[in-house]
RNA sequence: GAGGGUGUAGCUCAGUAGGUUAGAGCGCCAGGUUGUGGCCCUGGAGGUCGUGGGUUCAAAUCCCAUCACUCUCCCCA
């Protein structure tokens, strides 16, 4: 084989294309209901904008970012997305849309790239559905949003999931906190994990988020970002609570969710899958109330999230949803010689123009071997014609289920195989 | 960037105290049926045993290197 596709980058074939059908369909169901736009963004914007809106220090930024410089003179700096939300905002001021309405609620649903290592659940170019409600500081607004995950979820036929909230704050009450979470780990230094012992200066309030075993222990009473709230952060993050249980959305408080966007205020979530493993976050968001402002627009709060399907997909072999009936055939034309091969192009245009699916030999083959064919791909009939049928203007009709066969004229056959519905 | 695992037919995998033409199941094709699918029977196509080198009379099998895939850590969707 002289060619494959590149490392973390992969098909998707007909055999699975079905499920990530049926799975679009229903986010796309779900977001009319709640009255959301779709918005088709560039998959390559200006690397400054990424730099910009999702924050330098980041991985994603740091080292995860496909860029490339382009033929310009002089030459511009461009990336493949790793992630939409910076491209959604920067759509948002440049199409003035906050001097159009008062509020925006856009959805996307695409591919997304980060060069990264791939594993279960993580590609270099991965799918991401994600939502952005632009311009309500509200609490409201994190219910419809994460609603919007739960409800995805459980249409999905998901139910092994966990909702996780936090509240990270306004940027002076996460610096302050920042300040007492260095102190604290200082002090313990000598307790955590090499790894957290190098992010405890750059990005200290992940080490909260580790997962070896000495960190939490190291970490259980560290202190906890809840108690560094100011007052409207603390009441903004109470109702958030309330009108989740007004939802009836289950949701645990996680003061140690932190999340690895730099735009972040106040509200943090994770929808958190049960069977993934390490990659088993399922829907990630929060408020950024900053973004808007920092990429140039006026001030805008939003919030929104991103959601992984290639998770999700995984997910749902995992608990055996998908969807149910598979697309059928009506008719397979069994046609045996080239007169009866020439009347079929014409018939199977015809019940198709009506609606029906229909598929035709196109290799010339035996009767025994469209026989087959029609059989394998589960057929409700074959419409079997030679030069008999073509003598009589008379098909024979095969029920491929019953067994059972009639002729049936030709100018009844669009009737018979798919009648009006 | 760090650490495990795995590479044999289209797919899932057998085959290692080195030994003739490398196997099975599934799938694919054809025949058994003159104009009728499935089930069954028979036959067929399909393999540089990941790649390169080494040891040996002889390597899928032993040694070295390398590549790919995969899982985990980091990080995230």
């Amino acid at each position: 084989m002289s060619y494959k596709s590149l490392k973390g980058f992969r098909d998707l074939l007909p055999e699975e294309t079905g499920k990530w059908l049926w799975m679009e369909r229903i986010i796309r169901d779900l977001m009319r209901r709640y009255c959301f736009g779709e918005l088709r963004l560039p998959f390559v914007e200006s690397t400054e904008l990424f730099a910009r809106g999702i924050g330098e220090g980041t991985d994603i930024v740091g080292k995860e970012m496909y860029t490339f410089l382009d033929r310009s003179d002089p030459p511009l700096s461009i990336a493949l997305r790793p992630e939409m939300t910076a491209g959604a905002a920067r759509a948002y001021v440049q199409h003035s849309i906050a001097q159009q309405q008062p509020i925006t609620k856009w959805y996307y649903v695409g591919p997304a790239f980060r060069y990264e290592q791939p594993q279960a659940g993580r590609y270099r170019q991965f799918y991401q559905f994600g939502v952005e409600l632009i311009n309500s500081d509200r609490p409201e607004a994190e219910a419809e949003v994460i609603g919007i995950g739960n409800d995805l979820l459980s249409e999905l036929g998901l139910s092994n999931y966990t909702l996780l909230i936090n509240s990270l704050g306004m940027p002076s009450e996460r610096a302050e906190f920042r300040e007492g979470l260095i102190d604290f780990l200082r002090q313990r230094s000598d307790r955590l994990s090499e790894d957290s012992r190098r992010r405890m200066e750059e990005n200290p309030l992940r080490v909260l988020d580790s997962k070896e075993e000495s960190d939490i222990q190291a970490t259980q009473d560290a202190p906890s970002i809840l108690d560094f709230l100011g007052d409207e952060s603390r009441e903004h993050f109470k109702r958030v609570q309330e009108l989740l249980g007004a939802a009836k959305v289950k949701y645990e408080i996680a003061p140690h969710l932190v999340r690895g966007l730099d735009y972040y205020t106040r509200t943090v979530f994770e929808f958190v899958g049960g069977d993934l493993g390490a990659q088993n976050t399922l829907i990630g968001g929060g408020r950024y109330d900053n973004l808007i402002e920092e990429v140039g627009g006026k001030p805008a709060p939003a919030i929104g999230f991103g959601c992984g399907l290639d998770r999700l997909i995984l997910s749902i072999e995992a608990a055996g949803s998908g969807p149910t009936t598979e697309p059928s055939i009506d008719a397979y034309i069994v046609a045996l010689d080239d007169q009866a091969r020439r009347w079929a192009v014409g018939a199977a245009t015809l019940l198709r123009c009506s609606g029906a699916n229909i598929e035709f030999d196109l290799l010339g083959r035996s009767m025994k071997a469209q026989m087959r064919e029609a059989n394998r791909k589960g057929a409700r009939n074959a419409i079997i014609v030679g030069a008999n049928e073509l003598a009589e203007n008379i098909a024979q009709v095969k029920n491929m289920a019953t067994n059972q066969q009639q002729g049936v004229p030709f100018e009844g056959l669009q009737e018979y195989i798919f009648p009006e519905r």
